[in-house]
DNA sequence: GTCACTGATCACATT
DNA sequence: GATCAGTGAC
């Protein structure tokens, strides 16, 4: 067929009539946002203010005027965030909402590579390394090139990881990351330059993009090709940003390039909830964005719709501590609720016996469980309540923390299927091999030169001459993926199985827990029925993991009434009717790593105001004493610098009293 | 070369 | 609790 270009219409004809009633349902400001649809617009939307809300019924907006919902992209911070838009946007008006274009930077970036692979310069095949695999990769280097002979200690991988990434999104040199937020390295620089060049090629090489690298060679990738950034720009008229605040300089170049040909961006965010800057984000982007595109229309969102007075009083206060001077005030018309309270805690104990007598009491009182949550500045602060939790026979699900994907039983299934869609991968073939006895790193690097050389891919395996003491093992793991590789067409699930069937064996004889991980293999096997295409499968599996952690994975299938525990940086966008914020003990949070630096120290404040704000109702603050810190060898015993000598009209204190005191008291 | 020990060291947040 | 370097037995 051919296409024969006609001049490009903007507009088509404005229909009279919209079946939604804007003007009636929103506010001024939101109205305005909702609107304006041609030019750049920046939506600064303080906590609470009708963010969702905005965003959700601008979409439905420019499909009432007859835009194509495939022309409009929607990015958000997580692809949850963008689903749930689209699904209320589809409940306002129709189905076509469905069609518009969502997610993430990163699963952006992922499908683009792929579709352009050719103008990338890098090929389609490529797999994605999520944190872990790459650091195994820079492991796998670091032993090649021998830096960890030495005398003295060479960073860990993790700390290495840290580094580069942080160097990427900063779109800063090693050196100047080591510099600054490592000087106990400085004198390792020269060894840190030289592997992460050696990372750079060996991805490149074989093959493997790590979550920088997605965004890194998108952008380049608009800069450098012209035609393939027109035809973007042109495919996506209408562009959407959430979560502003918290995007990196490489994001916000990527915006630019794709809005080359027509300027329609609208960016939502909040300068004072900018909590990612340790990865890069850089909440200048909001204050540039009129820069970067004159003619920007300014609109904020100031009246709060979520918390109560009393509640947004003291969020008034805490986010007034930071020097950066914040862009607007909030106002709600809910004015009576119960004041903020600050609880101290004997010990930790104390601190989970208090939240989960709370928790029962609010129950009875008729607040729903899944309208209660408990926020914590680091995954591993909720171990004691989680304790307590089992033994009082309360559900809860826990957000953030320790991954299921990231478990050594996952991974390990899935680098085989990984080998499968990318026979170049160093890292699984590594994995795989390493599984089985007799087969350490030498052997296993050996036998993976062969199979690269040999030029068959996997099939290169039948080149391979085993010695007799790993024969038989390393011939099951080859006539396993020699038949699969024979069947190309086979559904994921089917491969699925026949991986987990292999692997079984391995299972049972390196972990002492296994009954528990094959449960967690066959809610993988079940993840994988939705899929048809194992590449799209490995690529959701590392962009888009189910977000709950270890355990609770298979609870959210049938639970429905849960209480919700999750880290802060989880929390973001979300909202309860009652909040409790546990470990808010100077030294905890902020973080006693914070306190050197300002910068730091500010992104603590902003999520504690994150945390604070997620309140609708009821906020309660609680720390323990007596903490002893290991690190600084200090014991911890005063509240969190944010929330200390707040006066009691704002924030109430309370102490927690035995029932023998009270009987005292009262008597 | 592999594997199964040891003891010292160090811990945040996430796509 | 995980990671990592070092050790000695096969």
């Amino acid at each position: 067929m051919k296409h024969y270009p006609l001049k490009e219409t903007t507009f088509q004809a404005k229909s009279e009539a919209f079946s939604i009633p804007y003007e009636d349902v929103l506010n001024t400001a939101q109205y305005e946002a909702v609107t304006t649809l041609q030019g750049p617009i920046l939506v600064i939307a303080g906590a609470g203010s009708g963010k969702t809300r905005t965003v959700t019924y601008r979409v439905a907006r420019l499909i009432e005027e007859g835009i194509a919902p495939e022309s409009i992209l929607l990015l958000t911070f997580t692809r949850k965030a963008s689903q749930e838009m689209l699904r209320r946007a589809a409940t306002l008006l129709d189905h076509r909402c469905q069609n518009v274009r969502g997610g993430t930077f990163h699963s952006f970036a992922n499908f683009t590579l792929r579709k352009y692979a050719q103008e990338s310069g890098f090929e389609s095949g490529f797999n994605i390394l999520d944190r872990v695999d790459s650091e195994d990769v820079i492991n796998l280097l670091r032993g090649w090139l021998k830096l960890n002979v030495k005398d003295r200690r060479f960073p860990r991988k993790k700390t290495i990881a840290n580094i580069y990434s942080k160097a990427m999104n900063k779109g800063v040199s090693v050196e100047d990351v080591v510099f600054d937020d490592y000087p106990n390295f400085a004198r390792d620089i020269p060894d840190l330059i030289r592997l992460h060049e050696a990372y750079g090629i060996h991805k490149q090489k074989h093959l493997l993009m790590d979550y920088d690298d997605l965004l890194v060679y998108l952008k380049t990738l608009l800069q450098a090709n012209k035609q393939v950034r027109e035809r973007l720009s042109r495919v996506h008229r209408y562009i959407m940003v959430d979560e502003y605040q918290d995007t990196n300089m490489i994001q916000a170049d990527i915006v630019r390039l794709l809005a080359d040909t027509h300027d329609n961006v609208m960016v939502v965010g909040d300068d004072s909830q900018c909590i990612y800057g340790f990865r890069g984000a850089n909440f200048g982007n909001i204050m540039d964005f009129p820069d970067i595109f004159p003619g920007t229309k300014l609109v904020k969102l100031e009246e709060n719709y979520r918390s109560t007075q009393p509640i947004l009083d003291l969020t008034n206060v805490i986010i007034n501590k930071a020097q950066r001077k914040y862009t607007k005030v909030l106002f709600t018309q809910k004015k009576d609720g119960a004041p903020p309270a600050l609880i101290m805690a004997k010990d930790e104990r104390m601190q989970s016996e208090f939240v989960v007598q709370r928790i029962l009491e609010l129950r009875e009182e008729g607040v729903p469980l899944d309208e209660i949550a408990v926020l914590f500045r680091s995954g591993f602060h909720s171990f004691d309540l989680e304790i307590e939790l089992n033994r009082s026979n309360i559900p809860f699900i826990k957000v953030g923390g320790f991954k299921f994907m990231e478990t050594a039983h996952i991974k390990d299934v899935l680098a085989h299927m990984k080998v499968l869609a990318n026979p170049k991968d160093s890292v699984s073939w590594h994995r795989i091999l390493l599984l089985l006895e007799k087969i350490g790193p030498k052997t296993a690097n050996e036998i993976f030169r062969q199979v690269l050389s040999s030029a068959k891919d996997v099939g290169g395996l039948t080149t391979v001459r085993p010695k007799p003491g790993y024969a038989k093992s390393f011939e099951r793991l080859r006539d396993m993926l020699e038949d699969l590789v024979q069947n190309p067409f086979l559904p994921v699930a089917e491969i699925g199985e026949r991986v987990v069937d292999y692997y079984r064996p391995i299972l049972e004889k390196r972990f002492d827990n296994h009954p528990k991980r094959s449960k967690d293999l066959v809610h993988l096997l079940s993840i994988m029925e939705r899929y048809n295409n194992v590449e799209k499968f490995l690529s959701d599996m590392a962009l888009e993991p189910p977000n709950a952690s270890v355990g609770n994975v298979m609870a959210t299938d049938y639970e429905d009434e849960q209480l919700v525990l999750s880290t802060i940086h989880s929390a973001k966008g979300l909202e309860w009717h009652t909040v409790f914020v546990i470990w808010t003990l100077e030294g905890r949070f902020p973080s006693i790593y914070a306190t050197r630096n300002a910068d730091e120290m500010e992104e603590e404040l902003r999520l504690m105001y994150v945390a604070a704000s997620r309140a609708k109702e009821l906020l309660y603050f609680a720390y323990p004493i007596n903490i002893y810190d290991r690190g600084t060898a200090m014991v911890l015993c005063r509240p969190s610098r944010f929330i200390e000598g707040i006066s009691e009209d704002i924030l109430e204190s309370w102490s927690l009293t035995s029932q023998e005191q009270i009987d005292y008291l009262e008597w």
